[in-house]
DNA sequence: TACGATT
């Protein structure tokens, strides 16, 4: 006896590959966190027939990260939303959104690649720091240098109850560290090389200009253990690359003021 | 060019 075992196909038209639904992919920026992909898809329906849309959250936390992306159908209805949205403060919100056409997607591996590569343990040069004795020096080593008491996240290593605090530099994926005084012309080889030698780097990024991509002057580099973090920070903050000298520190929140 | 983010 035989038998037949049943399945569902799942069928759609596919869409015209002409010129006029290409480059129709927004990238939106700014937006805040408590915005839902609906909300989201509401701000733009306004301004044509949207195929896709996301919101990049956090990986641990899930919060949003305050970017999206908007496929709509045509290249058109992406222009008018662009101008029609950038910069532009949705209601309720404090801070004006950015609206831009997307990069595409594909061409962001050799980062990943090189990622690895510097996470290698054998690269590192001063090594992590293992042994309570040293975070302790550490520690008193920073609050001297910062010149107050900090907040300690030495004495809660390992606890996931951090979701939700607001620590510097802590993000859900690791330690974020803002790198100012940087060259125009600089690019993610020289982050790698300055803090691939502290421990293990997730990500550098190095802030450009979008019309010329030159460098704005300055980055963000994540590295994934505080102490390596904190011992880059000490190492780098003042140090002097080329003519220049960086000013490195647990990135904030907000822009800069003085 | 003083705190981003590219599925």
């Amino acid at each position: 006896m035989s038998f037949w075992k049943m399945s569902t196909l799942q069928v759609s038209y596919a869409r015209p590959s002409s010129a006029s639904i290409r480059d129709a992919n927004l990238y939106v920026s700014g937006l805040p966190k408590t915005m839902t992909q609906k909300e989201l898809e509401q701000l733009f329906s306004q301004y044509g027939r949207i195929i896709t849309s996301r919101i990049l959250v956090d990986q641990v936390t899930g919060v949003s990260r305050g970017v999206g992306f908007i496929r709509f159908d045509k290249r058109i209805e992406a222009e008018e939303a662009i101008k029609g949205l950038n910069g532009q403060k949705p209601s309720g919100a404090t801070e004006p959104i950015t609206v831009k056409f997307a990069n595409n997607p594909s061409q962001k591996s050799s980062q990943a690649l090189l990622s690895q590569l510097y996470q290698s343990p054998n690269r590192r040069y001063p090594g992590p720091l293992h042994h309570q004795a040293q975070r302790f020096r550490l520690d008193n080593l920073l609050n001297m240098a910062y010149g107050v008491k900090r907040f300690s996240p030495i004495t809660i290593d390992g606890m996931t109850s951090l979701v939700g605090m607001n620590i510097p530099g802590h993000t859900g994926t690791g330690w974020c560290i803002f790198v100012y005084n940087l060259s125009p012309d600089s690019d993610e080889s020289v982050l790698w090389q300055l803090f691939g030698p502290f421990g293990a780097v997730n990500n550098v990024k190095v802030i450009r200009d979008f019309n010329t991509n030159k460098c704005k002057g300055f980055g963000f580099v994540t590295m994934t253990n505080y102490d390596e973090a904190a011992m880059a920070i000490a190492s780098l903050n003042g140090y002097r690359l080329g003519d220049r000298v960086l000013q490195v520190s647990f990135k904030t929140n907000k822009a800069h003021k003085s």
